[in-house]
DNA sequence: CTGAAAGCGCTAACAT
DNA sequence: ATGTTAGCGCTTTCAG
């Protein structure tokens, strides 16, 4: 492979010369950079990335960090990351694919030690993240989809989850139902600190007070079967609930096909909202599901880029934004029913 | 940051000793390489990536490469990221994440020119996919998932797709099916030479006409209106076959949702396969979708596997292997059911 | 068994 | 506007 010296004797000029025409630091003549451009072409050139970061200050990757999950990921995820790694190029950075289990801290570490990457872009973050100690003290940029409890000096983009649950509880309350049946993630979860699953527990609880509206909680695993248990507590309830908001969407669809199954009709019977699931998976699910969630390519999108200025910006602030859900009303929900007499 | 030239000052060797009692390249007296350990640990030393590629030849970084696809992706494929990632960090390497339009040749090559990888693996081959001769002609390792139809030279690690066929069609047949209809991609991503799509249909074919089973194809999208479209075309069909296959997970939902507001009874009118579907968004889609697919992860493992002995082994060898998908009943397939007479 | 020294291919300060 | 040169932090010969 050709090197800079290989150009610069081509071109007739001097090695820096071509570094210069290269990268514009420097004002170079319109007849050089043209022999320069002419070399390079002939030559094939593209500069060496490993020198150049060993050279320069600039390391041109990211690394996108997620934990290992044992119940895998879905396509929901999988546009995030999509999303992240277009901004990264879109911005000239490369961006490195990393996960561990959240326990292995020293995964992340010996990540950052080698320099390979120039700032690290977390998912799926709790609310009592250990990744974040571990970068503050490698005082290697970072940034975050989702939010820890403490994050007062970080830089974050997360779901407006509070803006969320008044989205969802509002059009439920407006549409007649009196009382919500929220299927959260497992206990072992919400013990873990799942961000999401709290901060929506959360916002529902007080949009449901807002509203009058009583509330049940239902922890489940993010599967079919999760799903179906929450329909067989559902069904032992003495007064059952006519909405249920369903936070992730395997669980979700288990119980709307677990409800089918029941003889339930979705959205005559009850009505339910899945949040935080694309409109891919929801239209998975007879009836599709309506969504309340945020655009997953908007969160990643600018969660890449306060990761950028934090890498670039002479002077880093702290960028933290969230982002509103939208909602989608698809075929699962609707008006309350009318209450038997 | 601390660099080997600290290690050595503080552990009293020479800089290359340090180099030595890390990689193991010669025979350090284990006085020295535990002072050289100590040293290590207190400054908290880690080689720097940029430095060692540079200087060294390996380069311990893969790149993934798949298409920007306009239908996004789902999280079958997903899985075989996630698990080709976890392979490649199991065998000493950093995962990149690297996708852009397959007409966009030009993206690969800089990729490739930067000399940042030391392999790519390609996911989401088509049968005359252009980044293969872009990756011969730079010389470097590669590897695929999935394969183009010239594939005598290269490594790859496929599904056995005409296995596939075989077992789909033959369940069918041995529960008294007679006629079959196929829920392929659309024209297009024929046309685009969808590998996946064209073996499939072929080995369908095949088998079918082993059994001496009629079969349809009818093209759509891969999304829930694509599934609508198919079960048109199946209602209009003036004898309708009682089996139908779907390549592709949305469509395939979309077609069994739309199945079910037709009052069609799955599996009791018809049976309905899903080829290359994962478990968990076959269980999403009720009646949760019996499916014939590859392990994925035992897919990628293989390519990553295959890949990394194409840059380390001192005799390259090509490597090829086809998968065997397995076969999973669940509740959307069943006996033919009784001619009306 | 260990040390010294020559690069790897660049960037950027120091020249002119 | 361009050339010269000193590193960046390692790997790996060459020399004990």
């Amino acid at each position: 492979m050709a090197t800079r010296d290989d150009v610069a004797r081509l071109a007739g000029v001097s090695p820096s010369t071509v570094s210069y025409a290269i990268s514009g630091r420097r004002t170079i003549s319109d007849a050089t950079k043209a022999k320069v451009l002419a070399a390079m072409r002939e030559l094939n050139y593209t500069p060496d990335a490993f020198a150049q970061g060993l050279a320069g200050s600039r390391r041109g990757i990211l690394a996108l960090h997620f934990p290992t999950s044992v119940d895998g990921y879905s396509s929901t995820e999988f546009e995030y990351v999509s999303a992240a790694m277009e901004r990264a190029r879109a911005l000239g950075y490369h961006m490195l694919l990393w996960s561990n289990p959240t326990t292995d801290v020293m995964g992340l570490e010996s990540l950052v030690g080698q320099k390979l990457v120039a700032g690290v872009l977390l998912m799926e973050v709790s609310v009592n993240d250990p990744r974040f100690d571990v970068l503050r003290r490698a005082k290697i940029p970072f940034a975050s989809i989702g939010r820890p409890d403490d994050s007062e000096d970080l830089s974050y983009v997360d779901n407006n989850f509070a803006e969320a649950g008044r989205i969802a509880v509002d059009y439920l309350a407006d549409l007649g139902h009196q009382s919500i049946m929220y299927i959260n993630v497992s206990v072992e979860d919400q013990q873990a600190g799942n961000g999401p699953a709290i901060r929506t527990a959360r916002a529902i609880a007080q949009a449901a007070a807002a509203r009058n509206i009583p509330m049940l909680e239902v922890p489940v695993e993010n599967n079919a079967r999760g799903g179906r248990e929450a329909l067989e507590t559902y069904l032992q309830l003495a007064s059952r609930p006519t909405a249920v908001l369903g936070l992730k969407e395997f669980a979700t669809a288990g119980f709307v096909n677990a409800a089918g199954m029941a003889s339930l009709q979705i959205p005559q019977d009850l009505s339910v909202i899945a949040l935080g699931v694309s409109g891919r998976s929801a239209e998975m699910v007879a009836p599709a599901l309506t969504t309340v969630a945020p655009p997953g390519e908007r969160i990643s999108q600018k969660a890449v880029d306060a990761l950028v200025q934090g890498i670039e910006a002479r002077v880093p602030q702290v960028i933290q934004e969230l982002v509103s859900p939208e909602m989608a009303v698809r075929q699962s929900s609707g008006p309350a029913p009318k209450p038997k007499s």
